[in-house]
DNA sequence: CGGCGCGGCGTACGGCGTACGCCCGCGTTG
DNA sequence: CAACGCGGGCGTACGCCGTACGCCGCGCCG
């Protein structure tokens, strides 16, 4: 398939899927296949093992049903994919946050993160030309009430949200990778560096490298600490926030 | 394979192909394979037509000579991808730039945009677990160069640096499958957001959502001037750019 | 001039996504 | 109550992928 991307062809049929518009089959009531169902049984695969291990066959056997039934509900693996990241959209949390602009996009900065920690396979899957599932939507309006009616353009709402969501993603994106080479190579982050270290001092050598090898090794000692993703996420967030503020300071007071 | 990660079991064998620290093959002194015309070859491949299409029948094909030789010089695909991003590393440029911290940290910026541009594939390889080559550890300590000496810590240099390169990539990615989405579907992003507009109306109702809907089609205009990832990419770096000189205005006059 | 090491590669295996067409049991209709 | 047709379910097969394994034949060294 390339890599879990592509909307496919026709969009009437994926956006008919994504928003179950057609009948829930009536036929025999009984257990019978569905999209709910597939949809579940997909994402609790590819919770539990990535979405390597995310194959049609393993999604029909966990089902107990053939490899092809699944393409009766579903046209192909991207469409899959597609519906799953919607789903999971629904699970977020869209609560009232109390406090300023600030406060409230933090507050998504998070409930994105652990999005993402819920369900890794996100971070692959995602595209941006958007699944535009019903929960997308929802969501995509919910956020930019954080930023509603504090100056900003309409163009620029969007573009703070992408920026703040954009960092989410990297950095859930880096701590993710860390969790899962832990699983596939059985080596801690910490071991990895330590293993790497002699090669490491024989390359990039103090002299050499200054800057490089001082600040590597103590940014290394960070990763050893199993600590570094989550620094990364809370320093690039304020960060991030700190730049919006001066737009939304130069707004309040010029524009 | 899973998907270009894991720099496998051995490290030390990987290493010494990075650094290329063995024999450059004597023999027969002919035309001959090697580590570097495969490399070449593959970056070729995918430069041209994306990371799917790098196949190692494909990089055997275009060097004239059998699948299974490539791997007489490399141990696998993963590895393969490795060198290559090293390798494009060391394409990159390393003036000195005049003027001040943000000076030099936005041409980086634009540097890595540029980089990532002409090799769009190097987008959906590159881990968190770095290569670890040669040219990357020079870019490293290049980069780290920009941010020396305004007052920061090594942890926060390397934070600041992990920052604006996960903004960049984040930018770059979203323009990069904009590119490769309108080469796969045939349809630019602009007619791709009109054929949807329709069903868009239908769910995305202005009751329903009025902020979604408002901003949306502002949003949806921009990418249909083809002009979406460029905005988001400055608009994004200059917010991550005054975050940071937030930070750097602290440590001068607090610590 | 004989032997052998190694670069080069043919074949084959197990996995993937999915096209195609058959079967069978059900709800509907006369 | 019988016949029918339709659609859900699925078996098989194809063309791709990465790569393990073991054979060849060439060119250098003794």
């Amino acid at each position: 398939m390339a890599s879990e991307r592509k909307a496919t062809a026709d969009p009437a049929r994926s956006l008919a899927i994504l928003w179950r518009t057609t009948e829930p089959a009536s036929r025999s009531a009984g257990p019978g296949l569905s999209v709910d169902r597939i949809v579940r049984a997909a994402i609790d695969i590819a919770d539990a093992e990535g979405l390597d291990a995310l194959t049609m066959r393993r999604v029909g056997e966990a089902l107990g049903v053939g490899t092809m039934s699944v393409y009766t509900y579903v046209p192909g693996k991207a469409e899959l994919v597609a519906v799953m990241i919607d789903s999971a959209y629904g699970e977020m949390p869209r609560p009232t946050v109390e406090g300023d602009w600030r406060a409230r996009l933090e507050r998504i900065a998070r409930d994105n993160l652990a999005l993402y920690q819920r369900h890794p396979w996100m971070l692959r899957a995602e595209t941006t030309r958007p699944v535009l599932g019903p929960h997308l939507v929802a969501k995509y309006d919910y956020e930019l009430g954080a930023v509603a009616d504090i100056g900003l353009s309409d163009v620029e709402m969007d573009a703070v949200l992408t920026l703040v969501l954009g960092h989410v993603k990297s950095a859930a994106r880096a701590a993710s990778e860390v969790v899962d080479l832990e699983r596939e190579t059985g080596m801690t982050d910490g071991q990895w560096w330590q293993s790497h270290a002699p090669w490491l001092e024989t390359f990039m050598t103090a002299d050499a490298y200054p800057t490089a090898s001082r600040v590597g090794t103590a940014a290394g000692q960070q990763h050893g600490a199993a600590y570094g993703p989550e620094y990364a996420f809370e320093f690039g967030l304020q960060r991030v926030l700190d730049g919006i503020s001066v737009v939304v300071a130069e707004r309040a007071t010029a524009g």
